[in-house]
RNA sequence: GGCCCGUUGGUCAAGCGGUUAAGACUCCGCCCUUUCACGGCGGCAACAGGGGUUCGAGUCCCCUACGGGUCACCA
């Protein structure tokens, strides 16, 4: 049996849309999984929208998420090149269009564009003197009949011929159109599965009509459903994310974004979600994928997107959650310890931090607390002890809690009667990366005290 | 509109003729706890509707409704 061959095949129009990103996971993950080689071939027929740049976007997307592909444009391979505008300069797909008109299977076409009932379907043979020069080819398709093909994922698909247009093959500017291209480029490419989405399902009869015409034997299809933003919308620029740059900027993990792209229609044998790139390719099934489309759920991204940061090392996770914290006198390994369970996605980590330069704005009824009982008047008694606590005593976590608790129970409170008033005093936030003493070791001794003493004042 | 495809909780989804219809996210409750989280435990919540076929249907067939795709010298 042949090796099995994917490829993944964008259009270099700007970004990286995660739908089409999770179409090249699959097309890599097939790959992987069958020990084939996976292709980068870059379409860029239309000049018109040409994007300065795209192309690179496509291969940095393409390696931050670890898809590697065996043969592509910038590191060339036996099917070189692996850009449509790179191929065409031999002329091939204009060998293989008058080949089909050969076979009166196309046809030259001179009728200016969206002109109804052109008669040159009729017209046997080339262009004569007396047409324009202007011209397109078309394809030839049976007016009768019904054309059938196998979809890995839908089965068997039937369309009437009559509802399968004479498209065209050639445009006027001498390009192949996208269609066209694309099944001369998977045969000589010798491509064995298309993997790609479902607004191409009912144009894969023209497919095999050309496949059939030219004599080839088709490659197996194997379409995938939309990613949807809500039931009756595919998920665009327009509304929201839709690139995986946004969310890579946004402190989402490159791992995590696979991850959960990878379950955004298909699911795995077994009960786990989490799965490595290698982990996926094991797993990968053409079994799991959905025929319905699946609507993109960012909430539960982020919840896998918190796994993995909970996974991360301290020192990874330090080294990611730094530039969202920014150059400040604390202890970076509390702190880090702290805010690790408490970021799903990376930029939650800066609203949690501006209480280290200085304590933010609150109002003092901030110090009522209806489970630690405290209020303003508690937290002034609490505050005052607190100062001298903190001097009395080491300053270490496991001292001052012990000083702390002792005083709690001597006076028959809760230990948050002193704790939460102190986290207040020093960060002016109701909800912090860590408890009161917590926030007091990383912040430190003087600067502690001296927040401290500000709350005292603010309260008497 | 024609043609093609789809429809299990709010979302992702398992299921492949006989199940108390998994699991995850969300939400709610409880526990842990110096706040908030993390973690642990528990809970709410679904087979689009109608006909068949069958001893038996989420699973097979038909119809309806709803949704998506496509009908470009765009990809």
């Amino acid at each position: 049996m042949d090796r099995i061959r994917t490829r993944f095949a964008p259009s270099p129009t700007g970004f990286m849309h995660l739908g089409v990103l999770r179409t090249a996971l699959y097309a890599w993950l097939y790959a992987k999984k069958n020990d084939g080689n996976f292709i980068l071939r870059i379409e860029d027929t239309d000049r018109a929208r040409y994007v300065e740049g795209a192309v690179e976007v496509i291969y940095n997307t393409l390696k931050t998420c670890g898809l590697f592909w065996d043969e592509g444009p910038d590191i060339g391979g036996d099917y070189a090149p692996y850009i449509q505008s790179e191929r065409m300069k031999s002329g091939l797909y204009m060998k293989y269009a008058l080949e089909l008109i050969e076979k009166d299977a196309a046809y030259y076409c001179f009728c200016p564009p969206e002109s109804e009932n052109c008669p040159c379907r009729d017209l046997k043979g080339e262009a004569n003197e007396s047409q324009p020069a202007e011209f397109v080819i078309r394809q030839k398709s049976p007016k009768d009949g019904e054309t059938s093909f196998y979809d890995k994922i839908f089965g068997e698909i039937t369309v009437p011929n009559s509802e399968i247009e004479d498209q065209i093959l050639i445009k006027s500017d001498g390009m192949p159109t996208y269609n066209f291209a694309n099944v001369i480029d998977d045969h000589t490419m010798n491509i064995t599965h298309i993997i790609r989405g479902t607004e191409f399902l009912s144009s894969t009869p023209k497919y095999i009509l050309l496949y059939e015409s030219l004599g080839w034997t088709p490659p197996a299809f194997i379409h995938v459903a939309p990613i949807m933003r809500d039931s009756s919308h595919k998920l665009s620029k327009r509304e929201g994310d839709a690139y995986f740059s946004d969310f890579t900027e946004k402190g989402y993990l490159v791992e995590a974004v696979i991850n959960y792209i990878a379950l955004l229609g298909w699911a795995p044998g077994g009960e786990n979600e989490f799965f490595t790139l290698d982990e996926l390719a094991d797993e990968f099934d053409l079994k799991g994928i959905s025929k319905s489309p699946s609507i993109f759920d960012e909430t539960k991204m982020r919840a896998i997107n918190a796994h993995y940061i909970r996974n991360l090392s301290p020192e990874d996770f330090k080294k990611l959650a730094l530039p969202y914290i920014g150059e400040h006198k604390i202890d970076y390994a509390l702190l880090c310890a702290a805010l690790q369970p408490r970021a799903e996605v990376l930029s939650d980590i800066t609203p949690q931090v501006d209480f280290i330069e200085k304590v933010c704005a609150y109002e003092i009824d901030l110090y009522n607390n209806k489970k630690m009982k405290t209020s303003p008047e508690t937290a002034l008694v609490a505050l005052k002890e607190a100062v001298c606590t903190l001097e009395k005593h080491e300053f270490n976590r496991d001292s001052l809690y012990n000083a702390f608790k002792a005083s709690a129970e001597e006076s028959e409170v809760k230990i948050g009667y002193f704790l939460y008033p102190l986290q207040v005093a020093l960060t002016g936030k109701q909800a912090a990366p860590g408890g009161g003493l917590d926030i007091c070791i990383m912040l430190g001794k003087d600067e502690s005290i001296k927040r401290i003493k500000e709350a005292v004042e603010k309260l008497s």
